[in-house]
DNA sequence: GCAAAAGTGTTTCATGTACACCCATGT
DNA sequence: ACATGGGTGTACATGAAACACTTTTGC
């Protein structure tokens, strides 16, 4: 392979995974691409959100930029996944449609992706149909545009792994829950199911996991608590768990 | 802020801490970079190696060129860690002395920073020497070009998590090793001091840190085994435990 | 009363932590 | 003999896993 010297002709891209929880599955936010298919190209349906990188933007205003326009919100959590940049992940006539699409004369781009997690509700469903996307429940995805399939599984392995180090769930859910609701999530998540009773102990004694006064009602079994994450808490549960950790190891 | 759309004076760099380890201390692979330096730029007398990324390679490719050139080795550990892409981190002077230097004429660089891991010996010090680079101790690094300080720090911060999770510890030691020199390794990414006699029960009970043959000479003490990381186990004992954490939480 | 899920409690076992003590070697 | 680190063993606390049992609701 010869190298090639020239810089100017590559792009960064960002590309977003946005996770949804309704209280029942977690769902995808994708992006109907109707103005990039075409024969010959790989792209199919639906694309994961995302745009090119504009030159005095940095990822994190870039990434805002994209969920404003498709969830109608900038303060969501939002961290950095990977870069994808396997020069032939676009060429030939879908490098065509999206250099048509930019109008700009690219010979490669690079992605860094994204994953997003936001707590849904009717409202945004209807927001994003508005706005040309769509929230998918993960087991329906079929077929995306480009390598965006390897990125989505990408991420929910990634979002698997980190749920058992940090407190994803609860960007996923609303602000009061009941114990059932944060299981089934996980459980969506991980792909298996858990001991409901060892659960419950194991998020209650966790310590930032605090009841409210509220109780489920219309429910054809005892009516659950509700409860609510205190980050206050959380965090200092971190300082002290890691000045333990200091002591021996 | 007004959005620039202009995509084509943008450049992807990589930026590669390299940390070594020599029975000692940990050490990081840092370049001499008098060709930057000038009046008025914030460039020091040291960097991270790095490079642009040419239009043909992927990053992975890239890193193994830079690595090349720098240690004489291409097969050697190395992992993405994230994206710095800041639009004012390379500007004025700074940008004005890159843009020489790759014969170039771009208005930001984005850059993708890598981990990478060497077991370290005397012929890699000379051979770094020879190239323009030098092995620094941890402790004693100054301040560095651009902002490769902080790329550091995230570097330092990340594979000290990422030592309690995975067995990169194996990748910055010779084949045989003594415990001690394990947990000396250890004790200098974390930052403190660890039990011996738990720390080597712990090891041993992992399954794939296997004793030798060998015992170590010339030591003004009882002598201590040899040991070896053998990644078959670890590699089984890894799926083994998956299928433990299956049945239940 | 029955189904269904909430919520409590108990037993068992594995792992982490702290620390006492003996062993082999060079000086 | 003694300093130094190697290596073994033990006691205690903490947490995970499996599972029995009671409680509250709608039907």
């Amino acid at each position: 392979m010869q190298t090639n010297y020239q810089y100017d002709k590559q792009a960064i891209s960002l590309d977003c995974v946005v996770f949804g929880f309704d209280g029942q599955s977690l769902k995808v936010l994708l992006v109907r691409c109707k103005h990039f298919s075409s024969e010959g190209s790989s792209i199919g349906n639906y694309k994961l959100p995302g745009s090119l990188i504009a030159n005095n933007e940095d990822l994190d205003s870039a990434v805002a930029r994209v969920m404003e326009k498709r969830i109608g919100m900038r303060n969501i959590y939002m961290r950095q996944m990977d870069v994808f940049s396997d020069p032939k992940r676009i060429q030939g006539e879908d490098l065509r449609l999206v250099n048509k699409h930019y109008n700009a004369d690219l010979t490669r781009i690079i992605t860094v992706t994204y994953i997003s997690l936001v707590k849904l509700n009717n409202q945004m469903v209807s927001f994003a149909l508005k706005n040309g996307a769509e929230w998918i429940d993960i087991d329906s995805v079929k077929r995306l545009a480009l390598d965006h399939n390897n990125i989505l599984i990408k991420a929910l392995n990634h979002i698997a792994r980190q749920l058992q180090q940090e407190p994803i769930a609860f960007e996923l859910l609303p602000k009061k829950f009941t114990i059932r609701a944060l299981r089934t999530l996980c459980e969506a998540i991980i792909g298996f199911e858990l001991d409901s009773r060892n659960f419950r102990k194991k998020v209650l004694s966790s310590g930032y996991v605090i009841p409210t006064e509220e109780k489920e009602v219309d429910v054809s079994h005892k009516p659950a608590l509700y409860y609510k994450f205190d980050k206050k808490l959380y965090e200092q549960e971190i300082k002290r768990r890691f000045k333990l950790s200091l002591r021996s190891w």
